[in-house]
DNA sequence: CACTGGATAGAGCGTTCGTTCTAGTCCGGT
DNA sequence: ACCGGACTAGAACGAACGCTCTATCCAGTG
């Protein structure tokens, strides 16, 4: 089933994407665009010329348009960050521990991309949050994503079930900002300065030393 | 001196900013415009129609064009947060209640604009960080001006200049990511939780009982 | 009065935008 | 051999983009 499309494209347009579903590799490309520029700064002929796809297969797969394929750049943003969220939560039996290797990681990644690659989602949803909806939903709801995992792994810990679910709020909004302050200052400092400063405000929650 | 701009606009092109010189008028409308809708998202034509200027005029004192443009926006809402953080430093006493009056502040601002007036600079200065280093310069200032605010509120508190230092980092970072989360979630709790917490994380910091 | 320079005014440049449209190509099913 | 749906291909549309250009207005100066 599912006939893909692989019928030429033989100058590889996009590495590392080649044997991917045409769609697939608009949504991956449209993600990155528009983490790096926005959604006004990136264009429909832009993405499709990066992707290797025409305008004809934009409109097939995202009738919507632009605003279509923004929510689904924003989904697969949102994805990606659930599973390394999920990895290194996984790796770490200790919540501060964790959100520190994070921030380490975070601050690698930002700083080989040379600080363009920030947030998938922040960068996209801002600016469109007036006059489109959608947008907004869908980075709402990986914003409610990724505090789930924060508050499951707070609570796996011991904590009780308000402290996870205020935490955890403040856990992603600080994450947030200090990539944002990482990417506009050009220093992984404010993410790594994040990283101890939340494991510091978890070690002030009580919790039972042991729980088998 | 200085002949001003009176000649007509008879009709209030811009309420409440009716009898500031031409390029006051620009400069506020365009750190409005982009706050909201970002740099991509706001056209030159936009901006000299809601200020009540022309094109003309756009160039006249902005000969740089957009990108020069920007930095006057992001300077005109850096000095604006200044003002502000100043202020509500200088009303409290202890650093952690002034910063929880902040984000309440900050959370009643978010709401009254129905969630679009987010943070001036970020929103100017995301998705043209790459291309636009005079941009990103100028956010990057901002910034540091508000860090260099709480660190001075912070050992003025008795804490370590190291402390302050890093702490000050975190402050802003926080503040940021939680007002932008606040602002993609329609919602004053990110706001009001980093805020708590904040106070809560500077809690945890030695400093001499009184110092008087 | 004429002249000057800061400021205003907006038509118009070339380009790009998001979108629509028609035509064409591929391929499994019959 | 043929059909039909999935997909590719890109010309073309009107609107908007950032910017340049010339023309005009007005206060100040001689």
């Amino acid at each position: 089933m599912k006939t893909k499309a692989q019928q030429h494209e033989s100058i590889a347009p996009n590495a590392g994407t080649r044997q991917l579903g045409t769609r697939e590799r608009i949504v991956r490309t449209a993600s990155r665009l528009m983490q790096r520029q926005g959604y006004d700064g990136t264009g429909i002929k832009q993405i499709s010329t990066e992707a290797g796809a025409t305008l004809g297969s934009m409109y097939h797969f995202f009738p919507g348009g632009k605003q279509e394929l923004a929510v689904a750049a924003i989904r697969h943003g949102d994805a990606e960050f659930v599973d390394i969220l999920r990895a290194v939560l996984a790796a770490e039996p200790d919540p501060g521990a964790a959100i520190r290797e994070l921030t380490r990681s975070l601050a690698e990644g930002l700083r080989a991309s040379d600080w363009v690659d920030g947030c998938p989602v922040t960068a996209t949803a801002l600016g469109t949050a007036a006059g489109a909806p959608d947008i907004q939903a869908a980075a709402a709801e990986a914003f409610a994503h990724w505090r789930e995992l924060v508050f499951a792994k707070l609570v796996e810990a011991g904590l009780t079930e308000a402290d996870a679910h205020d935490l955890a709020h403040t856990v992603i909004s600080t994450l947030e900002g200090a990539e944002l302050a990482a990417q506009v200052t050009r220093s992984e400092q404010p993410l790594l300065l994040a990283g101890v400063h939340l494991t510091r405000l978890l070690d002030t929650y009580p919790r039972p030393s042991a729980r088998g």
